[in-house]
RNA sequence: GGGCCCGUAGCUCAGUGGCAGAGCAGUGGACUUUUAAUCCAUCGGUCCUCGGUUCGAAUCCGAGCGGGCUCACCA
C-alpha cells in the first residue's frame, strides 16, 4: 500500500511500522476533514499570546488567541492533556479538557511533529506556566515520521548536517547561529547601501574563472555545447563595471572552489567583494575597521566577544604591520636580505619549512607566513605590501615594484579579508597575467588564466580604486564563537551516500520515464 | 591525500568472544493542572557493508563505505 515511502536508508520495519501507523492516523483525519488546509488563522504568535496575557493583567478568559505551531511534547493524562506547541520565536503550552472539547478523543491521532491550530483563552496554570485553554482545534500538517529524542535532541553529527531541517527542530544553538548568519549579511549589506554603493550581481557561469587562484569547478551548457566555469571570485566583473562607470559596487555571492573539504573549507562559500573608484587601499582599510565593529555592534551589541579562550576586539583601529617586518618579526628573516629563490628556500629549511619542488619566491614566502606568522594573529591584524608575485591584481608601490599595495586582515589566526590598491595599468595587467598563464602551462593549475575580455575592458580606462574581499562565512564564525565552518553553513557539502537513491514518490516510474525522453529531446 | 577515533531500534546510548539491551518515541491500559508527567504492559534490529578467524562474532582480523578530529593545500 505504501510502497513509495522508503527510509533513504533501505527497509527498517520499525521505522517503517511508525510511519504505517501515521499514516494510518493521516487517513483518519482526512475522513472527517482536511489533514493539509491551504488556509490556517493565527492570531497571535506563541510569544505575542504569552505577551498580550501578562498585558492583560493577567486575567483569565479575557485573552482569545488563535495560534499555530508544531506539538513537541504531549503529556496526556487520561481526561486532560497538555501540549507543547513551537513556532518559529517561541513556545505555548496547551491545555486540553475532555468535558471542554467534543473531539477530545481525536488528540489519539495526534503525533509529536504534527502542526496544529489551536483556538482558545489564555490561563497560568497551577504550575505557573502560561497555557492556552484550547476551546477548538485542529490539525493542520499530520507529520508522517517521527522527530529526534524530545530530550536527548540530535546529536549525531552527520545527521545534523544531512538532515538540517532535524538539527533546526533539535537544536536551539543550529536555530541562533542561522539567525545570527542573517543578521550579519543584513548588517553587511545595510553598512555598504548606506555608503551608497550599488548592489550588483555578476555571472556564476564565467568562460575563465579569474580574479583568485583556485581550481574552478567546470559545467557544460547543452544548447551552446560548450563549457563553463562556475566562479572563484567577483573580481573581474566587478572591475569591468568601475570600467562602465559605477564608482562604488558591492556584491554578496557564492564562488565555488574545487578543493579539498573540512571544518575550514566548503567547496561553495559566500564572498563579499566592493570596489570603490578614487579610494586606495588605506581608505579600504579604515573602512573594513568600521564594518566589522558595525556589524559587532549590530549583532552582538558589542565590539569585543569571546571565541574560546581568546577574547577578540574589533574595535578600530586594529593593529598594522608590514609583509615585511611581520616576518622579521615572527622568523627573524627579512626578506630584502633573501630576494633569490634559492636563498630564501635556504633560510625556509634551516626552519624546517619545506617548499613544493619548483617553489617560486612567492611560494616559499606564502609558506613561511602561514607556519610562522598567520598562527599568531589572534586579533584583528592588517599585513600590509604582499609580494607582486602573489599579487597579479595589484598594483605595486612606486618605490618598490617587486612589492603590491594590498593588505590581508587575520585574526584567531585565519583569513578574514583581502584587499588592493587595484591595478589599473593594462600593459602591467597583460603582462602580469601573461606570467600567471605561463605558471599555468608550467602545471600550476591555480595559477590564473589571462582573461582576454577583462584586459579590453581595462583597456578602455579603469579608474584608481581599492577593493576589497571579505570571506563571509569566517566573519559569521567569528561573530558566533563557532569553531567549524560547517556550523555557520546551514547545508554543508557532504560526501554522496553509498547506494543513496532520492526518495520516490508516487508515479516515480513513469515520471522517470518521461525526463529521459525531454532529455533526449534537450540533446537534440 | 596521511594519521587517530567513531558507526548497535526512529532518536540518545549501554553491551569488548557465549540468547540483542535501556531510556525516549510508538502501541494498549490507568490517570481532568502536567511540563524530561507518572505507573503497568507491549511492539520495534541487515549491530554500516563485504570477506576472514572461531564450535560460536555486535565484539577479534582485513578491505570497503560514511562521519568526526587532526596534518598538508585552499578563504
Amino acid at each position: 500500500m505504501r510502497t513509495w515511502i522508503t527510509t533513504g536508508r533501505g527497509a527498517m520495519a520499525s521505522e517503517d511500522e511508525l510511519i504505517e501507523q501515521r499514516l494510518a492516523k493521516r487517513e483518519r483525519l482526512l475522513s472527517m476533514s482536511d489533514a493539509y488546509p491551504a488556509r490556517v488563522s493565527r492570531t497571535h504568535t506563541a510569544a505575542e499570546a504569552v505577551r498580550a496575557f501578562l498585558d492583560a493583567g493577567e486575567v483569565e478568559n479575557q485573552v482569545a488567541v488563535t495560534v499555530v505551531g508544531r506539538v513537541t511534547a504531549q503529556r496526556v493524562m487520561g481526561k486532560a492533556a497538555f501540549l507543547d506547541l513551537r513556532d518559529q520565536g517561541g513556545r505555548i503550552q496547551l491545555h486540553f479538557r475532555r468535558d471542554a472539547l467534543d473531539d477530545f478523543e481525536h488528540l489519539d491521532l495526534v503525533d509529536l511533529g504534527d502542526f496544529l491550530e489551536v483556538t482558545g483563552s489564555v490561563f497560568r496554570t497551577r504550575m505557573g506556566e502560561v497555557t492556552v485553554a484550547v476551546a477548538s482545534w485542529r490539525v493542520i500538517t499530520k507529520a508522517l515520521r517521527p522527530l529526534p529524542d524530545k530530550f536527548h535532541g540530535l546529536s549525531d553529527i552527520e545527521a545534523r548536517y544531512r538532515q538540517r531541517y532535524l538539527d533546526l527542530i533539535a537544536n536551539e544553538r543550529s536555530r541562533e547561529i542561522a539567525f545570527t548568519r542573517s543578521r550579519v549579511v543584513s548588517a553587511i549589506r545595510r553598512f555598504f547601501l548606506d555608503r551608497d554603493f550599488l548592489e550588483v550581481e555578476t555571472p556564476v557561469l564565467q568562460d575563465h574563472a579569474g580574479g583568485a587562484a583556485a581550481r574552478p569547478f567546470l559545467t557544460h551548457h547543452n544548447a551552446l555545447d560548450r563549457d563553463l566555469y562556475l566562479r572563484i571570485s567577483l573580481e573581474l566583473h566587478l572591475k569591468r563595471l568601475l570600467v562602465g562607470g559605477f564608482e562604488r559596487v558591492f556584491e554578496i555571492g557564492r564562488v565555488f572552489r574545487n578543493e579539498g573539504i573540512s571544518y575550514r573549507h566548503n567547496p561553495e562559500f559566500t564572498l563579499l567583494e566592493s570596489y570603490e573608484a578614487y579610494a586606495d587601499y588605506h581608505d579600504v582599510a579604515r573602512m573594513l575597521e568600521e564594518l566589522l565593529a558595525y556589524v559587532a555592534q549590530d549583532v552582538l551589541g558589542a565590539t569585543e566577544l569571546v571565541h574560546g579562550e581568546h577574547t577578540i576586539s574589533l574595535a578600530p583601529p586594529f593593529a598594522r604591520i608590514t609583509y615585511r617586518q611581520a616576518l622579521l618579526d615572527h622568523t627573524g628573516i627579512d626578506l630584502d636580505a633573501h630576494r633569490s629563490v634559492e636563498s630564501l628556500t635556504q633560510v625556509a629549511l634551516e626552519r624546517g619549512v619545506r617548499p613544493d619542488e619548483g617553489a617560486s619566491w612567492g611560494t616559499v614566502l606564502d609558506a613561511l607566513m602561514s607556519e610562522f606568522v598567520e598562527p599568531n594573529l589572534i586579533q584583528p591584524t592588517f599585513i600590509f605590501d604582499y609580494p607582486t608575485e602573489l599579487s597579479p591584481l595589484a598594483k605595486r608601490k612606486v618605490d618598490d615594484p617587486a612589492v603590491v599595495e594590498r593588505w590581508e586582515l587575520f585574526a584567531l589566526g585565519y583569513e578574514l579579508a583581502n584587499a588592493y590598491s587595484e591595478l589599473n595599468d593594462p600593459v602591467d595587467q597583460r603582462e602580469r597575467m601573461a606570467e600567471q598563464a605561463a605558471k599555468k602551462s608550467g602545471g600550476d593549475e591555480e595559477a590564473e588564466v589571462a582573461d582576454e575580455d577583462f584586459l579590453v575592458a581595462i583597456e578602455h580606462g579603469m579608474p584608481p580604486a581599492g577593493g576589497l574581499g571579505i570571506g563571509v562565512d569566517r566573519v559569521v564564525q567569528l561573530m558566533t564563537g563557532e569553531r567549524s565552518l560547517r556550523e555557520v553553513i546551514l547545508f554543508p557539502t557532504m560526501r554522496e551516500r553509498q547506494g543513496e537513491r532520492p526518495h520516490e514518490h508516487p508515479g516515480d516510474a513513469g515520471d522517470a520515464a518521461e525526463v529521459d525522453a525531454a532529455r533526449t529531446d534537450v540533446s537534440e
